[in-house]
DNA sequence: CTAGAAAGATTACGCCTGTAATCTTTCTGT
DNA sequence: ACAGAAAGATTACAGGCGTAATCTTTCTAG
């Protein structure tokens, strides 16, 4: 289970994944309404799903003339490496200063706050 | 307070403007022994020294025939920046599911966890 | 059946990055 | 005073990225 070797995603490509990782397969038409990027050339939009099918994080079968691209790798896959690399980039690998960081940084409303004693809560049990 | 200039720092210059941050004004020489990367070569350095410079993100006095070299933006805008754009490309703005992923996929220890929620509470008051 | 539209494939192009090598200037030791 | 070392300055170069334009193939409307 070597999972190092997790293609790299650009930013603008990251973009179209998470269309596709919302809801797929979609045809490039549809992934280009989709987009919270409206100005986009859709001639871009092609070449980074281009990119991507070469790269192997997405596939594409036909359907009639067009085709109806999905994503071949989970988004937690991508969550967990761009995570630790933050991670480890930013704050040294240490959780807790960075949780701290945004905790602090953020301003989080109650009900924020609320959410996450939760979760620290259900982790002592 | 326009402060969205922030010239982009590389990885490759991070890891250098980490040492900089760390304790300033430092040398070529020092910055390339105090490293946590070990095999670049020396002129490496220099470029992203050099680099650095030209970005504005740094400068350099002159002390005999070296320079010493200190930052010019604190790590904390960087910090800022950063953590925003994470947040932004991978949980579309949302503290505290970010928060939520770190807590229950990083296996913290007690004590880490235990300073959190200190700091929550103390948001609290 | 044919011309134009529409999809996809290929090519473009300049800037950034990682990673140095080479050139130039300036000390330093003998 | 001069040669070699050492710092910094300039140049290099391939691959990735943002952002398309152009080329090719294939449908579709008349």
């Amino acid at each position: 289970m070597a999972k190092k070797d997790l293609p790299k995603i650009s930013d603008a490509e990251w973009k179209v994944m998470d269309v596709l990782w919302l809801d797929s397969p979609r045809s490039a038409l549809e992934i280009i309404e989709l987009l919270d990027v409206k100005d986009w050339d859709p001639k871009t939009v092609k070449t980074l799903l281009f990119r991507l099918v070469k790269k192997g994080v997405i596939n594409h079968k036909v359907r009639q003339r067009e085709y109806l691209y999905y994503p071949l790798i989970d988004k937690s896959e991508y969550l967990k490496k761009e995570s630790q690399s933050f991670l480890d980039k930013l704050f040294d690998g240490a959780t807790a200063p960075m949780v701290a960081h945004f905790i602090k940084s953020k301003k989080m409303d109650k009900k924020e706050i609320e959410a996450i004693k939760k979760i620290l809560e259900d982790l002592d049990a």
